[in-house]
DNA sequence: GAGCACTGC
């Protein structure tokens, strides 16, 4: 096994220690003897002592040296030498590292010095799953690194390209971006080493990217990669990349800085875990020590809800024994709410309100966004009732919905360990140790398991996966989940027959687009309105625009209603985009018609960015003057996109069913159509209290049969009232289509006069 | 007559 062989080349080169004879290039030149991938903690010590730094070849700050004293207290600095060993004798190495423990900053440092990209054109590579943190961590690295942030040390995040091509060579990136890298270079020739952070996270381009790498690493044996997660995972990871089928990857193991956590249970399960949890919080601060309280709730009105709540019964509490409870605020959390207002969970505890009156607390009541995303300083207590809204996909009818369930175990401990970031803390769990150890499943299922994966797919096939069953996932999807995304992409022609990308295809992957809006852009100039199906691509892109506060729900309502269109909610959402621009001038105009300004803010960024990549593919620009012909070539583009989005009107009752899925769902009490036509176009099927369909909008029969025949095959079709309604269709149609066509209209427009 | 858990391109 390579990890236990001796590795004679590095003896002669692991002499540059400071307290050794410096050769006399080595004073001036920091990384004179340096020879990629045979570089030892000695000689990377000296470097970092040198009066010069070797790469921007300027004398080292004061910051520097400061930050460094602080660098060499990391739990993984002490490793420096253990971890040069394993990374210069080994392709591939799973690490572990708690927080604290540094990793995310050094680890990709440290690489760096052995890789030496800066002298063979290359980068070292570090992905993230969220933006913020692959911006924060490249801004602490440069500092770390005396180097100008986009100069040597860069981040690449969609927007925004932080780097600087051929200067920088240690680069921190989203995990979907090097995903987008690797579909148009799968050799990733770039880069030296990758390494993929958190990947205990299992996000669905983590996921991939592992399958990528995995491969990879056979056809290039000189990129190294690197996965770093939690401890619970590692195994399944050293597992997954041991090169020979025996043998597991090595593993690399820094502790963590953390503080205990004391853990509680109940004694019995609690019907209610919003009772129940509010109850806890109330008594924490009756009886526990000072220091902030942080409860995980599921949604945003739960946690309004229990802020309420939380609040009125502190105040009773503090009215009646005023000498022993101390002030209390709450402050709701979730990821809807304007970044003002999260900014609220950094404020400082309330004081007490005389000098020796009992201390004030915070509460924050949170969704799953505290677990990974935000961190809170000072929570010593946490709340945990073991539950959150998690994504559930059903392939069957083709739905993603959102389902409270109950957590896993890593997470569990996860929300626990938010309690001992500053010093020792307690965590509440609201359900009983015997449920915690035979109840919760051991780590939350990837996403990959969870999602529809037409565009994963779709980037796969561009990445150059030929066969999508048997590639080597982490954790396989299930078959149906794989043929439902196959058979869409097939029907939209961007795979054919016998699942080759086609040259739409190759074009619909280059957006950061489900495959139907990619499919509905590239084909809009055909309708003369690519102009206006970007603008409501980009719409369906961003979150809900409209906003309805709880206590203006009629005054928001009347808004919507004057900027509707009644032909459709996709030709409502162009309205309010272009009305947006139109009143740019005014800067409360998103305010005062009850819309999202930041939503739109994000729909008009989102819409520079396909814009640029329809004139980089020459999809042309185009719109039709006239309103009325526009708005009905919008609404046939549409149907090129979402035709298998349809569902037919059944009976009288506002009912419809899916066209082939064959689901009864209800227009969304959000849908602005003024009445209810027989057929329909819809963006998304929800599953709440009901089944809806959201974002609808009227189409006609002739146009499904006309722009998606092989799907409107009717001989694919079951018998029932849907079919006999396309094949009436399809007999008046033979022959006289125009005629027919225009009938249609002007019996819809009857119809809504009287409505 | 209701809801965006959280990310990402």
């Amino acid at each position: 096994m390579a990890f236990n062989q001796q590795n004679s080349t590095e003896r002669g080169v692991s002499s540059g220690s400071k307290n050794k004879n410096v050769h006399p290039a080595a004073a001036k030149e920091p990384l004179y003897g340096f020879m990629p991938r045979k570089v030892g903690g000695d000689q990377v010590r000296f470097a970092l002592e040198h009066e010069i730094n070797p790469f921007t070849k300027q004398p080292h700050t004061q910051q520097y040296r400061k930050i460094l004293e602080a660098r060499k207290k990391l739990p993984v600095y002490a490793q420096m030498d253990e971890f040069y060993k394993m990374f210069n004798r080994n392709q591939i190495i799973v690490m572990v590292g708690e927080t604290g423990s540094g990793k995310t900053t050094q680890i990709p440092q440290f690489v760096a010095y052995s890789d030496l990209p800066h002298t063979r054109n290359k980068l070292v590579a570090c992905t993230q799953p969220r933006r913020v943190a692959a911006m924060s961590v490249a801004k602490r690295v440069a500092d770390e690194m005396d180097v100008q942030l986009g100069r040597q040390v860069g981040y690449s995040i969609r927007f925004e390209d932080m780097t600087e091509p051929g200067t920088t060579f240690l680069k921190y990136m989203t995990d979907g971006m090097l995903l987008r890298e690797a579909m148009n270079d799968p050799d990733l020739q770039r880069y030296s080493t990758i390494i993929l952070d958190e990947a205990h996270e299992r996000t669905l381009a983590t996921d991939i990217l592992m399958g990528l790498l995995k491969a990879l690493a056979k056809r290039r044996s000189d990129l190294k990669i690197i996965i770093m997660s939690a401890t619970l995972d590692a195994l399944k990871f050293q597992k997954y990349f041991g090169l020979a089928s025996d043998a597991a990857a090595p593993l690399f193991k820094v502790p963590g800085r953390t503080h205990p956590v004391e853990v509680f249970y109940t004694q019995e399960p609690e019907p209610d875990y919003v009772e129940a949890a509010i109850r806890t919080v109330l008594m924490i601060h009756r009886a526990e020590d000072p220091g902030d309280i942080l409860l995980f709730l599921t949604g945003e009105e739960e946690i309004e809800d229990a802020c309420k709540k939380i609040k009125l019964e502190a105040d009773d509490l503090i009215n009646q024994d005023p000498d022993s409870v101390g002030p209390l605020i709450c402050i709701p959390l979730y990821s809807s709410l304007p970044p003002s207002q999260q900014q609220r969970i950094f404020d400082a505890a309330p004081s007490a309100r005389t000098p020796d009156g009992p201390p004030g607390r915070k509460v924050v009541v949170s969704t799953n966004i505290a677990e990974t995303s935000l961190t809170i300083d000072g929570i010593v207590y946490v709340v945990d009732p073991g539950f959150s809204k998690q994504k559930v996909y059903n392939p069957r009818i083709r739905v993603e919905s959102l389902l409270v369930s109950p957590i896993s175990k890593a997470s569990a401990q996860q929300r626990a360990g938010r309690a001992g970031r500053t010093r020792p803390g307690k965590c509440f769990r609201l359900y009983t140790e015997k449920d915690f150890m035979s109840e919760l499943e051991e780590q939350t299922h990837p996403e990959i398991l969870r999602s529809n994966l037409a565009n994963t797919v779709l980037e796969l096939v561009k990445a150059g996966i030929k066969d999508l069953v048997r590639f080597d996932y982490v954790d396989a999807p299930a078959p149906e989940t794989l043929m439902r995304a196959l058979e869409l992409l097939n029907y939209l022609a961007a795979l054919d027959d016998d699942g080759n990308l086609t040259p739409l295809g190759a074009i619909m992957a280059e957006f950061p687009l489900d495959p139907q809006l990619a499919k509905m852009l590239i084909v809009s100039p055909e309708f003369k309105c690519s102009n206006e199906i970007l603008t409501i691509t980009s719409m369906l892109s961003v979150p809900n625009v409209w906003l309805r506060p709880n206590n203006q729900r009629k005054e928001a309502d009347a808004a919507k209603a004057l900027l509707s269109i009644p032909d459709g909610d996709h030709l409502t959402l162009l309205n309010v985009y272009n009305n947006y621009m139109q009143n740019k001038y005014d800067k409360n105009w998103a305010w005062t018609n009850y819309l999202s300004a930041r939503a739109l803010a994000q729909a008009e960024n989102v819409r520079e960015q396909l814009k640029r990549t329809m004139e980089r593919y020459e999809v042309e620009l185009v719109s039709i003057q006239e309103p009325r012909k526009l708005y009905l070539a919008v609404r046939q583009a549409l149907c090129c996109g979402f035709f298998m989005q349809v569902a037919h009107k059944e009976g009288e009752k506002g009912s419809y069913l899916t066209v082939k899925d064959n689901q009864v769902v209800g227009l969304h009490p959000s849908c602005g159509l003024d009445n209810q036509p027989e057929w329909v176009i819809f963006n998304e099927f929800v599953l709440t209290t009901r089944p809806y369909i959201r974002t609808v909008t009227e189409v006609r029969p002739e146009w499904l049969l006309e722009y998606a025949p092989l799907y409107f095959d009717l001989s694919s079709f079951a018998d029932g009232e849907t079919k006999r309604a396309l094949q009436r269709v399809v007999n008046k149609r033979s022959g006289k289509f125009d005629r027919v066509d225009s009938g249609a209209d002007s019996g819809a427009q009857k119809k809504r006069k009287k409505a």
